[in-house]
DNA sequence: TTGACTTTACGACAAGTGTCGTATATATTT
DNA sequence: AAATATATACGACACTTGTCGTAAAGTCAA
């Protein structure tokens, strides 16, 4: 039922996230910045993902233009409970702690999960 | 380098985590009340586990007695910073937020929670 | 001593993943 | 038109993971 992208996955669809669609050049030429990697191999994991109906496509001439229809707050999210169910005993606020103990968050990163953990307090007052 | 378990792993690490050292019997009890698995599945996975360090063991009569060595919270950090990475594009609070926003936290670890943002907050005052 | 159990050791197999090489078709450039 | 470049399609291969089946060896009760 639910989708788990692998970590390659995961590359190609912040690519796609940051913008589409692209060719399956351009999702590759983002990759190269960050790994090394053949053109073919992306080309083979991107036919793969549109299997899986992770991706879809439209034709552009002879190339085509890739897309994702998954958001990244869903993806995120299962997969950050799969890993507090594995990982953490199904705490989440463990899992919390340990990625804000060892993370170097701003100012105003810490403001803005104040004011969360503020809204959180006051639905737990009202509810 | 790294070692990130697979979920079938991190399901064994958290028994022997919970207790050590286990029998591969003992283990496989612990595994059957949360799911359906035979018995040499589990031994199979164990004993992949010691070849590749990540458990070890020693005799118990006819039996073997395994432990790890691994630390949960080294193992959760790990985690947490390939999926931060690869899920997140790299920020912890975004990683964070959404750990938050989809939980169900009780009051004492909210509290908790704004303890460790004090704290986060003074250090960045002090140092 | 003969079964009945229990343990470990192995080998196997299907899926999934990461990576390419090659082939084929389609442009583009000379 | 011939050579060059570029895209997709496929097949392959090594590894890992999840799962077992079966064999072999040791233990214990009848």
């Amino acid at each position: 039922m639910d989708y788990y992208p692998s970590d390659t996955e995961l590359d190609i669809l912040r690519v796609l996230w940051d913008k589409q669609p692209r060719t399956v050049r351009e999702v590759h030429e983002a990759l190269s910045s960050i790994k090394d990697v053949g053109y073919t191999t992306t080309l083979k994991q991107m036919q793969r993902m549109l299997d899986k109906g992770a991706l879809h496509r439209q034709e552009d001439g002879r190339a085509h233009l890739y897309s994702t229809s998954l958001k990244a707050p869903k993806v995120q999210r299962s997969l950050l409970s799969r890993l507090t169910e594995k990982a953490f005993g199904g705490s989440a606020m463990d899992l919390v702690i340990q990625a804000l103990g060892h993370g170097d968050p701003t100012a105003d990163e810490l403001d803005q999960l104040e004011q969360l953990i503020a809204e959180k307090k006051k639905q737990q007052k009202d509810g």
